[in-house]
DNA sequence: TAAACAAGACTACAAACGTAGTCTGTGAAT
DNA sequence: ATTCACAGACTACGTTTGTAGTCTTGTTTA
């Protein structure tokens, strides 16, 4: 799969919580967050289309609705990795501890982790 | 701190292997690695010289020295961070059990983290 | 039916990045 | 002293990304 670009996700954050949308609920959710053109995130739609990332079904006249190829937890899976051998060798240890070590983890956390794995 | 490339990242990598080298030798050790010309490599070097990554230090002649300026550690603090916010809203929690569910982490890799931390 | 509007298509352009070639100057070898 | 090899500087060029403007065409509305 063709990489996602940081401003292509915002795209896709909104895709992943609607299922299957039109480009005015696209613009319109970014744009709660981005100040970007409307050119701007119609770009980045068609970026998307490009890199078959997202679908395009035909709705009426020139509307279309646009839907993620790829869900989220399967790219949140593409980047765990991704992220754990770009900085960690692929060890997860390693990365926990450094997690750790800043603070943005803690000994609680890790049990209420534990805690919900038993579940 | 601009950001490193992904190809740049790898010279980082031995910078922070090594503390302080000659270019010659990041060519050296990243090509084990990497299959680049050394002219790739050396213009790797400059752009990290340019975004103030790394620091460079007369030797003798037109030889150089060249050290990190931002440690491993630190680097890998902010791309944590920046992982977290772009992927998991910030959410260490959210993270972790991707991981987990991807059989990426493990109730014994967190019982151990566990155990590591008590010490 | 003509005008206005909006969606999608197409075009644009600078900065960053991956990748590498050429030029210049200096220390080493002959 | 001349030549050689290599380090660093400078140049190059296609692709991706961020960011947005213009064109075309179907839809709505007066």
């Amino acid at each position: 799969m063709s990489k996602i670009s940081e401003a292509e996700l915002e795209v896709m954050k909104v895709l992943w919580k609607k299922k299957e949308t039109t480009s005015l609920e696209i613009i319109q959710e970014v744009s709660k967050k981005m100040n970007w053109n409307k050119n701007t995130i119609k770009t980045l739609i068609s970026r998307l289309v490009d890199k078959e990332v997202i679908q395009v079904i035909k709705d009426k006249g020139n509307l279309y609705l646009y839907k993620p190829i790829i869900s989220k937890k399967e790219y949140q899976k593409l980047e765990n990795q991704n992220f754990l051998d770009k900085l960690y060798n692929g060890s997860v240890d390693d990365m926990l501890l450094t997690f750790v070590k800043s603070n943005k983890l803690t000994k609680d956390d890790l049990q209420r982790l534990i805690n919900l794995i038993d579940e």
